[in-house]
DNA sequence: TGTTTACATTGATCTGGATCAATACCCACA
DNA sequence: TGTGGGTATTGATCCAGATCAATGTAAACA
């Protein structure tokens, strides 16, 4: 097994960096990333007001589920976070891995309710934006329903892709594309594009692809064998990104 | 075969109801699933006059593809639409279903551009949201603001389920599923629940659930032998809407 | 009215990835 | 430093649904 040194865990470097959780949002590193872009300053300073910075959730823990009473939508400051849909029998899907920047809990407008369950996936914080409140905001703020839009059709088009990654791509590209994106979200985030911790299971990961726990096992272990990518338990290492495009069809 | 009698075309009579296409949305039989839901009537009147009442789409025209460039949203008017998102190789990907009343083309907000392309599936007509002069009147009307949001966010919680029937379900659960949704839609139009036409091909449907068609077709004929469904063609009957539920999972 | 072309059904066979089973590894905590 | 429980890997087998192949049906057009 090859050797992975420098590692960057996962957002870890940044949660320290903003170990103060009650930094304003203009001062806040995710800036660029999250919803105040495109705001004036004194804009921003109203919605600095409503937003609740909230202690951590720890691994496991349930940001809302579907019997959360419906208050707010989230903004991932730190860590990662899982969501899930499910039906009656027991089963899953997980619908989406959530990183620093990314919003939470926006299918819920709607029916104003969480339709989905998110979960922390390693010690995390997040941004708190009660809905309510963020809807008076809004009234007197056109940028930031602009914004609030941009971000749920951001996410449409994402799961669309999804989408068709589901329903038509093979096992192996499942998993380039995964791994890919994956990627493009770390050095969207100033991360490296080639080393980085997953903080998701590999159970995590099959789930979200439609695929088997082992499949996916066995997928690392050829991508490996095939030089592709180097791992070490959830330290990955991207050795052949072009090879790795190629594979997503 | 059972004899089908009495079989709703496609939403045809609104189409006939709607004859005059320069109808005013206060005079609209779509009023009620659609963009004015909670204007008021001068905010209406507003949102009126930049909506451009297109003319006719005939079978198999698209309404945008990814290489349109992108200018506004549309709601469908009468008759119905597909989307698809496609890979270079030219696999695609059936995303979506639309009829009266619902939002097309909301993903490519983010980027301004459309991601992904849209067909009619029968002669159909659709209101023009043009998208800029849509943000401009958003700017002094909150309300046409949250619609919109909250359109958006039906459609992301709609594709977090479509999701989990990709990922999880079985071909059977899909199938039933798929019926179930669309009768739904119909019902909710003010059609019959258990009599449809459908408008896309078993092609369609396939791509749609992530199948092949012949696993359709096969289905299609195992639920008519098992009398959960009559079908004739594209006319659908539904005669055990029960059972069909607990096939859903 | 026949011909064309696309769509749908049915049957036979094959296979990618699931499932079952066993072992190995990792780390949290005593 | 050992022990237990979750997580991951690897191998053997199976099966739901894909693919291949052929025929049937319908609607569109000359």
């Amino acid at each position: 097994m090859a050797q992975l040194n420098n590692v960057t865990p996962l957002f870890k470097d940044l949660a320290k960096a903003e170990h103060d959780y009650n930094l304003a949002c203009k001062e806040c590193s995710l800036y660029r990333l999250c919803l105040p872009l495109g705001l004036h300053s004194n804009d921003l300073a109203q919605l600095d007001k409503i937003i609740k910075r909230s202690q951590n959730y720890s691994r496991g823990q349930h940001l809302f589920s579907t019997e959360s009473p419906f208050s707010a939508i989230y903004v991932v400051r730190s860590g990662s976070f899982k969501t899930t849909v499910a039906a009656i029998d027991g089963r899953e899907q997980v619908t989406g891995f959530y990183f620093p920047g990314e919003f939470v809990g926006m299918d819920a407008i709607y029916e104003q309710a969480y339709k989905s369950n998110a979960k922390a996936l390693e010690s995390s914080s997040v941004c708190e934006l009660p809905f309510e409140k963020l809807q008076e905001l809004g009234a007197s703020m056109p940028q930031l329903q602009v914004q609030m839009m941009s971000r749920l059709s951001k996410e449409l088009s994402g799961d669309k892709s999804l989408m068709f990654l589901l329903g038509k791509k093979t096992a192996e590209e499942k998993l380039a594309t995964f791994l890919l994106s994956i990627s493009k979200r770390f050095q969207d985030r100033g991360f490296s594009a080639k080393d980085f911790q997953l903080s998701m299971s590999r159970g995590d990961i099959a789930n979200h692809l439609g695929l088997a726990v082992e499949t996916v096992s066995r997928l690392f272990t050829r991508f490996q064998d095939e030089g592709l990518i180097a791992t070490h338990n959830k330290a990955i290492s991207l050795r052949d990104t072009e090879r790795l495009e190629q594979l997503c069809g």
